[in-house]
DNA sequence: GATGAATGAGCATTCATTCAT
DNA sequence: CATGAATGAATGCTCATTCAT
């Protein structure tokens, strides 16, 4: 029994793995059910039993990598004992962009697939109660010292700006590599939730 | 002669405009290259002969739907008479975002073939100087009323948020409606301005 | 299993001989997969399943056709109990253009993928330990009352002269119809086997 | 006039030339009529106006570097001032053997297209009368000391060893490189001819 | 559950040949 | 004579999906 789930779950993550794996080295397009299964190490019609097609894995895989990339920042934010909102939703982006630009691959498997567009769809869509990040956030904003309006709009304009900026500004250099560009984005960053703040 | 040319022109048109239509409607991955030669009503060489492939004429269409969008904003812009750097810039992001409002087919196409990558790439790479689009921004920033220090990173930081926010608010009322989320855009846009103006 | 195995070397087998079929009747070049597969009544898909291309079992029926023939001239050697090098190596050439005298597609088969290829690359090339019909002729060789030196020089003329001047004179009569020509072949075959006789 | 007639040498010289070229380095079946007409500078149309299709050249092309190997090793022995046939046809045949050697492509060219099937053909078929080399060999033979019976057998069996031997000894150096194999060459050439004297 | 052989629709691409200019 | 745009049949190959074992 608990052997035979543990079979089961070994398959489906190595199915899981071996997909992100040739996801980001050949991209989508270009990975074929066949070469999953076959690196995988599992036969053909087992994909089957686990995934619809290449799409679910994809997206199973975008909302995965998502939640441990804004995990990890949490925690980190946890430990940092930083206070005020301005600078703890710049930790969270600068923890979430400095990851991304160690990782290349995981940035471009992301970003592909609609820029941020694992966050927003965390964030913004779905049943927001059982939205872990988006309850992190809800509390971050509720613990500052200033009130905030419009709290959902300011996080959104927010996380547009950073993702598709950092996406581009990382990935490509342009118009100026990341180090350079923290700074002008951080300070309109700044500005946007000095703007969301109520009296 | 002219008559010869007047053909391959009518073909090559044919092709983009049908292609532009597939893709738009069904999607670049389920358009293949038989439908856009059977519905232009040409052969099928007849499309190697003008595109070397499917991703080679969808590139030639997002730089060239761009560049309309742009044209169509700039000329507009003249005409309205509008002053001051702020209004300037806004009046033409609202007339880009208005525009693909009314045309949701042509936002997604442009956007899924990456955010105002079109824009971008128009704007932030390649030979500066042949650049219409740019040096038309360049000169609305040297008209102004203010010196501007770091044009380019303003430039791109404007893009990025309006091109991101604006689609996902138009396209999927995320957060809000367009209509309530441009407000909030606007006042990010001219917060971003205002933190580039030099003394 | 064993069911499934069957059904697997069924379908190998009905590709293989009816590409065979085609190759010699069509030639390789008007032959296309699809009139392979269909006529073997399988799907298209299956082929590649087996084969990488038309040229791969292109060339494993011409190693295995070969392999046939020489066979066949090797057991009958055996059971006519000729004795004497030169005797024995003209009957072996005469079985093989004799079976190909009576089987010109078959000849034209393998004569057009260089002529006397199969045999040539069965005896000259790879390793040569496991292969038989090598070993068979040099067990020949050993056995005579005479001792030889360079043998694969000698095997090596004797087999480009017969197999080239045997190819023309069966196909096209020349320079004379095969009947005709035979003692011509095996006086000059007889000459460069004595010519390698040493004291 | 001349002027045209001119012209029109010129492009069929160019689309000959080239076609060899091409079939040489890249191979008959990869080599397209566009990958001719574009290398020779002339509009695809045209080549129509010379050869019927690919293989209409390609026999041109081999029946005239085969003609041109021929004379320049028939000239070469007029200047050489050799005498008896035994040396005089080694003497052809080494000559030959040698331009090949430092010319690969073209053995590989004119052998594939049936080893020595040029000679042969030039040889063996067609009016033998208005064939020049055929002649120039039975002139040979006519003024030896010797005389020759079943003169073309002999000149077949000859040609038809030299040419398949010497072509796997020159390419693969199988079974050995060809300055190796040359002395067991000629002495199998040298047994050929003095089988065919008559008393 | 797991397998992997078999399928066959689907697609991109090539290329010889034609013919209006 | 020469051109080269246009053609569209032909073909190799891929790959998601099924299903008997």
């Amino acid at each position: 029994m608990g052997k035979i789930d543990e079979n089961k779950r070994r398959k489906k993550e190595a199915l899981f793995n071996t997909a992100y794996e040739l996801f980001t080295t050949k991209g989508i397009n270009s990975t074929a059910i066949s070469d999953i299964v076959e690196k995988a190490g599992v036969a053909k019609g087992t994909f089957y039993l686990y995934f619809k097609d290449k799409y679910d894995i994809k997206n199973k895989l975008v909302v995965h990598k998502a939640k441990e990339l804004f995990d990890a920042a949490g925690n980190a934010l946890s430990e940092a004992g930083i206070h005020g909102l301005e600078d703890q939703l710049i930790f969270i982006i600068d923890h979430v962009i400095n990851t991304l630009e160690k990782n290349k691959p995981l940035l471009n498997f992301i970003s592909k697939n609609l820029v941020m567009g694992a966050l927003r769809s965390t964030l913004f869509t779905g049943e927001k109660n059982d939205n872990e990040i988006y309850e992190r956030f809800l509390e971050l904003v509720a613990h500052d010292d200033y009130n905030y309006g419009d709290v959902d709009v300011m996080l959104f304009t927010i996380v547009e700006l950073a993702g598709s900026a950092a996406y581009n500004s990382v990935m490509y250099q342009e118009p100026l590599p990341f180090a350079e560009y923290r700074p002008f984005l951080y300070r309109a960053v700044r500005l946007i939730i000095k703007s969301h703040r109520e009296p």
